[in-house]
DNA sequence: GATGAATGAGCGTTCATTCAT
DNA sequence: TATGAATGAACGCTCATTCAT
C-alpha cells in the first residue's frame, strides 16, 4: 500500500480523534457548568482550541451538547447489552442491567452531571435530539422485551414490561440523582447496588426467596 | 372594627392574590419553556405585567423561579403529609404516599415539567435554594421516619429506611418524567399508580401476599 | 384676623417648610451618593414621602438636583455677601470672602460634595440650570467689582479683575476638594484658611508687606 | 529575523492601535456627554465598532472610562515633567509646570471635559481607581518635592509645599474649567497664561521683582 | 484546516415618572 | 394632598456564530 491510498484513512483517524478530544473536553465543562453556563468560549479553552474550530466539528453548541450525551448514552448502553448477552438467565440479566449501569456511571460521574443536568428545550427540534431520543426509545425496548422473555420463562411476574422498566430506571436515576447530588458515589456504592437489586428481585421475580 | 382597620390586611390581601397570578402565570411559562428559555418578558406578557412590575415582587428572575419551586413543592408535600395522616397502618400510609404524589402532580402537570426541567446551577449560592433544599430533605426524612415505623411494626423488611425512600421517589419520579415527555398523563393512569403501589408493597412487605 | 385669612399663609408656610424639609434629606442622600446613584426612592425614603409626593415640589429629579444646588449656593453667596460688608477696606474685604466660603463649607461637608459631585450634563436645558449659572455670573462680577475697587483704591495691583477672582476661587476649589477627599476638613483648617489668605494677599496687594 | 518572530509583535501593535482609536473615540463621547449619559452603544458608534467589541478591549463601561482617564492624566503628567526636566533654577521650573499644563490641555480639550465631568462614585473599589490615584499621589509629591527644592534653594517662601501645589493646581483647575464652560479655550491664552505664571510667582517667591 | 476578532441580537435589571385611589 | 403600584424605555453586558486572514 502507498502513502496515497493510506492517507485518507489517517485523515479519518485523526479526525476521530480530535473529535474525541474535544467531547472529552466538552464533557468535563459541561459536567462542572451546565449547557447553559458553559460558553462555546470554555469548551474551546478546555480543548485547546479557538472557538471558531469548534464549528468545524458541530455546527451549533447544542450539536455538540447531544452529540455528546449520545456518545455517552450509547456507550453506557453497549456496556449494559454486553453484560446481559453474558449471562443465560432472566435473574442474571436483571442484575446485570441494574449492576453494568451502577457501574458505568461510577467510572465517569461527569456522564451523571450532564445526565441530570439541565434538559434542552422540547423546542429544539434538532435530529439530533431525534436520534437521541430514539437510542433511549430502542433500549427501553430492548429491557422490555427482555423482560417479557422472563415473564415466559415463567420467572417474572406478569404485568406490562414497560411498566417495569419504567421501575428499574426510575430507581436507577434516584440513586445516580443522589450521587450527583453529594458530588461523589457515596462510599457504601456496592451495598446500594445490592440494595436495588434486592428489591427489584423481590418485586418482579415469582419466586423470590430462590433468589441468591 | 372600621374601615381604617380593616385596610391594612385588605393591602396584604391585595398583595397575595397578585403574587399568586403571578406564580401562576410564570409557572405556566417555566413549564413551556425552561427556565433559560423563558424571559423575564415572557413571564410578564403571560401575567400581564409589564416587566419591570415583576420586580416589585421578586428581586430577580431566579427568585422568581425558586419561590415558585417552594410554593409548589410545599403543596405537593402538605398534600402527602394530609393524606397520610388519615392512615392508620404503615401499608396505607406507604399507599397514600405514592397516590398523593401521583394525583397531586396529576392536577397540575406543569409542575412537574418544572420539576424535570433545568437544574439551576449549584452556583447559585440563593437562600432560597438552600431552604428549596432543606424541604426536601426534610420531607425524605419525614418519608424514612414513617418507614421505620413499618419497620419496627414488622410490617416492611429491613433495610436502611433511606434507601427504600430513595427507591419509591425514583419510581415516581420516572413515571411522571414519563408523563411529562408524553406531555400529559397517559390514559391508564389509575393502572400505573396501582403498578407502582403493588410494586413497592411486593419489595418491602414482610408479608406481601396479605397485602389487599 | 379671621381664620379665613389666616390660613393661606399658613398653607405657604407650611408648604416652604415641607420643601425646606425635601431639600435637606435630598442633599444627605445626594451628598453620601452622587446624583446618578441616587434614586427617587432614596430621596423620597429619607424625606418620608412617597416618591410621588416628590413630583408635587419638583417637576423632575434634575430639577430637585438643581433647586438644592441652587438653595446651597445662595446661602453660601449670602454668607460672602454679609460678611464682605462688615468690612471697611479692600484687604479685609479679600480675607473675608476666602473665609466666608471656607467657614460655609466646612459648616457643612454635604454642600461640598455636592458641588464637587457629579455634573449635570450640558446638555440639561432646564431653566434652573440658566438661573443657577447666573447666580454664579453675578456673584463672580460681584468679587470682580470689588476687586476694582480695591485697585481703584491702589490696594491691588493692576490687571484684569476676572482673573484674579478666578484665581482666588480656584484655589478654594481645591481646598475644599481637598477635604472631600479625605472626606473631611483636615485638622489644620485654621492653618490652611491663613495660608490661601497670605498666599493671596502676596499676589495681589501693592504692598503686601503691611498686610497683617 | 524572520516573519515569524514578528509575527507576534505586529499583533500587538494592532492590538495597541485599535485600543487608541477606541480610547480616542471614547474620549470624545465621555467629554462630550459626560460618563452617565454616554452609553456602551454611543462610544462603539464613535469608534465604529459593535458594542459586544468593546468589551474584548475593557471588562465593562467602568473600566474603559478609568483607562482613559489614567492615560490622559498619565500624558499631561509626563509632558509636565519633561518640560520641567530641560529647566535649570527653581522658577523656570515653576513657570515650565504651569506652561505645560495648560499647553497640554488647550491641545486637546477633550481632556479637561473629562476631568471636569462627572467624578465616578466612591464606592467604585475598582483597582485601576487605586492606579490613577496613585498617580495623582505621586504627581503632587513630585511636585512638592521640587517646590521644596526651590525653598532649600532659598528662592521660594517657607510654608508647607503642598499647600503651595494645591494652590497652583486649583488655579490651574478653575482656568481649565473656564475653558470647558466657554467650550474652548479663550482668545487670550497667553495671557491668561501669564497671569497665571505672574501670579503664582509673586505669591511664592522671596524675591519677586527680580523674576522676569 | 485553524484562528480569534468582530458581530449584534437578546437578556436581566433599573428607575424616573405617572395616575388611580 | 399624598400614596405607591405600575409602567416601559433604556442600559450594561453576554455569547453563539461568522469570516477574513
Amino acid at each position: 500500500m502507498n502513502t496515497a491510498s493510506a492517507s485518507p484513512p489517517r485523515r479519518l483517524r485523526e479526525r476521530q480523534r480530535k473529535l474525541e478530544n474535544l467531547l472529552d473536553a466538552a464533557g468535563e465543562v459541561f459536567a462542572k457548568k451546565g449547557f447553559h453556563n458553559t460558553s462555546m468560549e470554555d469548551i474551546a479553552a478546555a480543548a485547546e482550541y479557538a472557538t471558531g474550530t469548534l464549528y468545524r466539528y458541530f455546527p451549533s453548541k447544542e450539536a455538540l451538547y447531544v452529540g455528546l450525551l449520545e456518545s455517552r448514552y450509547a456507550a453506557v448502553i453497549a456496556e449494559v447489552k454486553s453484560r446481559v448477552a453474558q449471562t443465560d438467565n432472566p435473574l442474571d440479566g436483571l442484575r446485570a442491567v441494574i449492576s453494568a449501569q451502577v457501574d458505568s456511571m461510577r467510572r465517569d460521574l461527569s456522564i451523571l452531571q450532564i445526565f441530570f443536568g439541565e434538559r434542552m428545550e422540547a423546542g429544539s427540534k434538532s435530529d439530533r435530539w431525534a436520534h437521541i431520543e430514539s437510542l433511549h426509545q430502542e433500549f427501553h425496548e430492548w429491557l422490555a422485551e427482555g423482560f417479557a422473555r422472563g415473564q415466559l420463562a415463567g420467572v417474572f411476574l406478569p404485568g406490562d414490561p414497560k411498566l417495569y422498566v419504567m421501575a428499574i430506571q426510575g430507581m436507577l436515576s434516584a440513586l445516580l440523582r443522589d450521587w450527583v447530588k453529594s458530588s461523589g458515589p457515596t462510599a457504601d456504592i456496592e451495598q446500594q447496588k445490592n440494595f436495588l437489586i434486592e428489591f427489584s428481585l423481590r418485586a418482579i421475580c415469582v419466586n423470590p426467596t430462590q433468589t441468591s
